[in-house]
DNA sequence: CTGTTAGCGCTTTCAA
DNA sequence: TTGAAAGCGCTAACAG
């Protein structure tokens, strides 16, 4: 695929990259005025003809500035870290976009790393600001010790007792109102295809399942409460388990949408049919929740639309979160206070008669 | 969200990052000896009681090379990175997860953004040893200036005219062997919902789809080519346009799998039933084609399960072409020669009678 | 308003 | 085998 020996070669492939000091060469400056005039210095102190001068220097040139160089002499890198449990999962990808665009705007880099917290630490904490984590948090062994933290560090969409704090959407508010949906329906017997329970957001959705049901006096029976992982597999294992009992429940809270795929899988191997036999209504309204069928109605928990493209409102705010971070703010946990919202469509059903 | 005035607040909220320097004192060595011991250079020159008295020291205080400083002095950054279209796309994210493995796997952090080239380019070019691009390349305005780009640069599943190689699965072959696939079932009118035709990968699968007609002797009917972006919408839409005419073809050929979603839900709202009445193959295979009604058989490109996640080859071989691009080889368009495979499912069948 | 200067933390000759 | 020293390209005092 290459050519083997060819250890000599210029490593890169076209002219030299300009430095600084080529930038004020040609606009006959010293190399800390133009330093000032290109990064609009606080105490500017440039005519502004001068600062005309290098600035047209510095295209002319196609310059652009080493961060290496900035970064050792200022001790910040103009980046921001973020940690996902990986890629192809809607939700992370969407927090990812999220806080991608929001660090650009306010002239960070986002570099997206996937794995664990400790596992990408060493690789990721020397090169950025700030760190956001995404990925699960609560089991042993995956957060590193916080003596070896050297940057503000930022849960998204999880809070753990400990030093660190973390910024969420109301889960829990979403699994109420996804639960109090489905009795508003007049279903009674209702189950939980659960994510993995080590992750903070997954026990809050469940704590919001539980809440609604207790409130209307409606009974909690913890083998209709399955956990499984967030993909298909999961959904349709765990939806397995509990449709096969009986009785069995007429409506499903469940975790996520790609869960939700692997549920009607499932559902379709009992010959259950959805909305008729079994209602269903999950998280992430993501466009996949539309297409399929049937279209699956969601609790919408802030992830609007912003700009042309879905882009994860939690991503933003965690990235302005951190910016203050790292300005020096020490926040405490904070929820993100937008009131999650049904959106309906044609998953859900009154239950079958008789029951 | 964060308290309002903090500005003198220390930036870093534990101790300060220890220095290669108080390794070195620690040590009871030089700052360039201990260098060199942790970082197995090549002309080592350290005892080995002296080097574990280095590493003992490293460790005990928690040392992490500073790469800023690092890469000032030997201009290089240790990462690569890679500029997706988004990350909600399954393709995209496959090859970000495996390209992100092979770079951890060669000692390199990958930077992930997403974008179009011209975009990323200023921001990802001066902190990455060379970019991966994985978005479409084809428009006019999207692509750099070559004379901008000081760093190796290679195009991921896409190749263009021009100074930058690519490397590709065999979409051409893929395109063919899912058309070769259908005819084979007895089909003979037989679509394509093709992708965007901006991008090389899409103009690909459609020239293998276009061959094996031509190779068959079968008629190619321009008004049953029609293009879609790679999502639901763009394959609900291209395949309405489709399905509409009179006659329709008995089969499709859809250019991703999120536009296959969209194809079912346009054969839905048409009456059209899936395999009965219509056969289906894409591309993409992962974990949804399974679990969605029905099953769809896709081909495979060379995307194969690698350790417990589903991890693009491409990716990978993307990344150390790089690595060797980065040291210095200047390799030519590849073709990553796996065969392509059909994995059969359940969206396939012979066509309905009398046609 | 502009120029001089002293490093940021690390790597890499080169001399001891 | 080790140590001394010169920067990498840029920023930020401070002096002119």
């Amino acid at each position: 695929m290459t050519s083997p020996k060819q250890k000599g070669t210029k490593r890169n492939p076209s002219s030299p990259r300009p430095r600084l000091q080529d930038v004020a060469d040609l606009a006959g400056v010293d190399i800390s005025v133009a330093s000032r005039a290109l990064r609009n210095a606080p105490e500017l102190n440039v005519r502004a003809d001068t600062r005309q001068r290098i600035e047209e220097a510095a295209i002319a040139l196609g310059y652009i500035a080493n961060p290496a160089a900035a970064s050792l002499k200022t001790a910040r890198t103009s980046s921001i870290g973020i940690i996902l449990p990986n890629l192809v999962n809607p939700g992370g990808a969407l927090i990812a976009e999220g806080a991608s665009a929001q660090a650009a705007a306010g002239g960070y880099l986002l570099l997206v790393t996937t794995g664990t917290p400790r596992e990408c630490l060493a690789l990721l904490e020397p090169r950025v600001d700030g760190i956001l984590v995404a990925s699960a948090t609560s089991e042993r062994g995956v957060m590193p010790d916080p003596n070896s933290v050297h940057v503000p560090l930022l849960l998204v969409n999880r809070h753990e007792p400990g030093p660190f704090p973390g910024i969420v959407v109301d889960d829990e508010a979403g699994g109420r109102l996804a639960t109090e949906y489905l009795i508003s329906l007049g279903h009674v017997d209702i189950g939980h295809v659960a994510g993995p329970q080590q992750t903070d957001t997954s026990r809050r959705r469940r704590a919001g399942f539980v809440a609604a049901l207790k409130e209307k006096m409606l009974p909690v029976r913890p083998a209709w409460i399955v956990e499984g992982s967030y993909d298909e597999a999961g959904g349709y294992h765990a939806a397995g388990a509990i449709l096969e009992q009986q009785p069995r429940p007429t409506a499903l809270l469940v975790s996520n949408l790609l869960a939700t795929v692997g549920v009607l899988a499932a559902a379709r191997r009992l010959g259950i049919e959805v909305p008729r036999d079994l209602s269903l209504i999950t998280f992430d309204d993501v466009s996949l929740a539309k297409y399929i069928d049937p279209p699956i109605t969601t609790v919408r928990l802030p992830l609007p639309d912003l700009g042309r493209r879905a882009v994860s409102d939690l991503g933003r705010r965690a990235v302005s979160t951190m910016i203050n971070m790292i300005g020096g703010a020490q926040p405490k946990d904070a929820m993100i206070a937008t009131a999650p919202e049904v959106v309906l469509r044609q998953s859900c059903a009154p239950p079958p008669r008789g029951q």
